[in-house]
DNA sequence: CGATAGTTTGACACAGCTCAATAGGCGTGG
DNA sequence: CCACGCCTATTGAGCTGTGTCAAACTATCG
């Protein structure tokens, strides 16, 4: 009985047992039975920052969750300005269901670690377990939210407002003792200025004059060019243009 | 026999025979009984141009096909700045699944045909019918591909460029006659300058001021106002920016 | 300690915004 | 039929926020 116990035990598999994914991201629609089929073909994988993960019209031949860190998804137009039109925090999911072709680049933006699978893999428990295509496809309707709202930012807003929109983004994603509703925030940001600026469909130096300007109001302190502290969301919130 | 054959015709409701959401849209997923039963709840509607159909916040209780026409969905800030983050055409589908609060405004931008069903029949259809969650999930990620296209146009182009992409979108999506792969387009834009200076995030005097430009340099001739037909498409993706 | 990459700061230019005037289209009513 | 008002679009003149280019500063690392 208590050898039977400890099969029991066993069933789910080593590597999912401390994974956030399985809690509040995708696997959680999956049985133990399937989470120990897929765990088979999974690998853990950690990833330097400015990896490329996925190439423009490649081929992408595997999903993944994101465990850690930030991922950017980006489009270039062919005279090489950019875009970033999306970042994956954990527990996101990567990867396009009905199209192996990319219409985007992703890239790590910070140290990422990954849990990925190939892509007939979870295409198979798509079909057979509606419950994970439901917890797909809702991930898809939040960054289609998403899209939506950060739209309103890159037509509407100006540059002030765009950086404190993304501080407050960042704030709400990455503060890892951010009780919710909590009115301060300390994070380090996962971007370069560059990277910023992409997001923001500004320059470097306006990102630079306007972070600069928010930290000399006194709405936030800056340490050692990435750490960010905010002691009063609330201001920020108010120069965000909401 | 002849009896029996009318009887299997008439399976498909009269509303739905001539219907291209039936074809191209949402009600292809369906089997002749399951539309039966949804063509039971459901209405036609003809709407004008500037009626509201879903309210910001609002709670949605119906979903709907677009049959034809164009329906602008917008997001509006706090003092009043508005950005368009979406255009449906037919036969796209308006509603948002697993969620009765719209983040959006939805507006007809022109005379608009809608079929609309009660929320809750949709729902239950969804869960008996995998394929049709599946058709709502590849419009979902489709307009995330749009949005995301989008975003590099609000955040990367110039006002040129910007106008040049919005006529091709209208080009592509709204053309009568076009057979694809057309070099040429002739359409009435489904927007007033007003829509396109929101959508595009600019203001309406740059919109016009760039119209113009494309009219006096022959690449668009304007009639109207509103009815735009361009010679050469190709000049007008090279004016876009890419 | 020099080299390199990332960031900040300054001076100036210009695309697109603002405000204001004009023009065109269209329905209503005399 | 014209006159009028209303709405939308165009055009002009000047202003301003953000981009461009260049230089200085800082941090990190061999």
């Amino acid at each position: 009985m208590n050898l039977r116990q400890d099969i029991h035990n066993s069933e789910i598999p080593v590597l999912c047992r401390s994974c956030e994914a399985r809690h509040r991201g995708l696997c959680g629609a999956l049985g133990s039975a399937e989470l120990l089929a897929l765990a088979k073909n999974s690998s853990r994988l950690c990833i330097q920052p400015g990896t490329e993960l996925i190439g423009d019209s490649e081929s992408v031949e595997s999903f993944s969750n994101v465990l850690s860190g930030v991922v950017k998804l980006t489009k270039t137009l062919s005279d090489g300005r950019q875009q970033i039109v999306g970042l994956q925090f954990a527990p996101d999911f990567l990867g396009r269901p009905f199209k192996n072709e990319s219409a985007l680049n992703a890239e790590a933006a910070t140290e990422v670690s990954l849990c990925s699978f190939p892509r007939l893999a979870i295409e198979r428990m798509m079909r057979e377990s509606p419950e994970l295509e439901r917890r797909l496809f809702r991930q898809t309707l939040r960054e289609l939210d998403e899209a939506r709202e950060w739209m309103v930012t890159l037509g509407r807003k100006s540059a002030g407002e765009k950086i404190a929109s993304f501080l407050l983004l960042i704030a709400r994603n990455i503060d890892p003792a951010a009780p919710a509703g909590s009115r301060t925030a300390s994070f380090d940001l996962p971007l370069t200025r560059a990277d910023i600026a992409d997001f923001l469909g500004v320059t470097i130096e306006t990102v630079s004059r306007q972070l600069t300007r928010l930290r000399t109001e006194g709405i936030i302190r800056i340490e050692h060019n990435r750490h960010v502290t905010v002691d009063d969301l609330g201001q920020l919130e108010a120069r965000s243009g909401r």
